[in-house]
DNA sequence: CGTTTGATTGACACGAGTCAACACCAGTGG
DNA sequence: CCACTGGTGTTGACTCGTGTCAATCAAACG
């Protein structure tokens, strides 16, 4: 029934029934945003915080010469920029990839719900740590895993946090990214990148069709990626109920 | 007056001086460790936080094949494991690069304080998200930096963070990390680092001398690196008096 | 003294970057 | 309706940064 940031705030600390409405109507003010926008440039400070309803968004910093490091996607549900609760300003830009539509909550009703409802705060505090434990992650992918593996770790990341509400259907799911944006965020040439996804395509790890991107056998991508979810920190072990999850994700407009 | 930990969490966020005696109180029970010992690994799930208040030491992970990945550097003043409050398990090991001593304090402890004390748990909040703001870096440093730049911009981080907390005295600072240890932090095979060193030390832009290291002109080292410390949300700016801070953290054993 | 750990070298291999075309498609506008 | 455009994906040829392997050295240490 809430929205999808309610869910997963959700699924991270057990919000009381109050503390769950007072968000959801905290974050009924939404905007859209067009595809290739930035939503949050380096220096700014907002004065209200953005989560992601839909679409898909990415951090990234640039580098004087102009390259550019994307540091990690945002999903729906995704908290944007919760650390500007606190932090002068933003110390990197989040772009939206494709087209977007984010809650907007001014920060002076998030630190007065997070009083009111301690357990508000803490899920917001949960929040921080599991973007600072996949950031870690990703530490570990760009700099130890073959060009290979690493892709084909971001793709089962996504994969992973796309199932946990529910946009994953059949195995497939839609990655509204350019192979552009892949190669920044696994630090690799935009050329390597495309040979890399023709060998993934080859060996039968991955179907890409457009926009669509098919695993059909997600153990086996996983194994050769390494991957293993621990570090996301989701609430429900592997093995939960994908369906009603699923189910549930549909319903909420 | 107050110990390295407190001092850095009062940089942060302004404590009460009941607060900062409720966490100099609860900080005072210390262990030692030995260089190359293990503190924490992943799947732990301790019971007390801990902070360091003499030595090295670093987050890593580890890669079935053996590589290894440091994710972080932990230097006097910093928490190692607050993620640790919420979270199941460690999702990464923690080891003393050198001789360590390390405060414990309780989870329960910590809890009861920061709802005593709502400074306590905004500081510790924030301190999280500067962990994952200084990751986030990481990914850009060893994902679009070459390899010269990638080290220096480390050097010019620890440095920096040294500073902050007296440990940089006349341009020069103790770094108890081989060059194995550099190399696993920024992505690189050891023969590589070395190389790169080489090259930096024959620019000027560094000396070194066994594990000492001298840094003469700072600014020229930040510049070839595009080091900007921004990213570590430090309360001073740039230009803050050394020779004060130095001379209190000489002060506190 | 052997032993061990860390730093240093050289030779060589290979992954990944760069440059430059070209193909393909969706718009867009004449 | 078609030419033109810009963005994205795809290729090939070539270069170059880094990794790998292996040997040597230096300092620390029991």
């Amino acid at each position: 029934m809430a929205n999808v940031f309610v869910r997963k705030l959700q699924s991270f600390v057990n919000l009381t029934p109050a503390a769950v409405e007072a968000l959801e109507h905290a974050s009924a003010c939404t905007r859209t945003i067009d595809g290739g926008q930035v939503m949050l440039s380096e220096g700014d400070q907002p004065r209200s915080a953005h989560a992601i309803l839909e679409g898909f968004a990415c951090r990234y910093k640039v580098l004087p010469g102009g390259a550019r490091q994307i540091i990690d996607f945002l999903l729906p549900g995704d908290l944007v920029d919760g650390h500007m609760l606190f932090m002068a300003q933003m110390d990197h830009d989040v772009g939206a990839l494709s087209p977007c539509r984010v809650a907007d909550i001014p920060h002076n009703t998030l630190l007065t719900l997070s009083e009111a409802h301690p357990t508000i705060g803490r899920a917001l505090w949960w929040s921080a740590l599991v973007q600072g434990s996949v950031a870690r992650e990703w530490i570990l992918n760009n700099g130890r895993r073959p060009a290979d593996k690493r892709i084909a770790h971001l793709l089962c990341e996504l994969c992973f946090r796309l199932t946990s509400i529910g946009l994953v259907e059949d195995h497939r799911y839609k990655l509204p990214i350019t192979q552009t944006d892949l190669a920044d965020a696994s630090g690799l040439s935009v050329v390597h990148t495309n040979r890399v996804l023709q060998k993934l395509r080859r060996t039968g790890l991955i179907m890409l069709e457009g926009s669509n991107l098919t695993v059909s056998d997600l153990a086996k991508l996983e194994h050769f990626a390494g991957f293993e979810s621990g570090y996301l920190h989701s609430a429900e072990p592997t093995q939960s109920e994908p369906g009603e999850r699923a189910a549930q994700a549909q319903g909420s407009r």
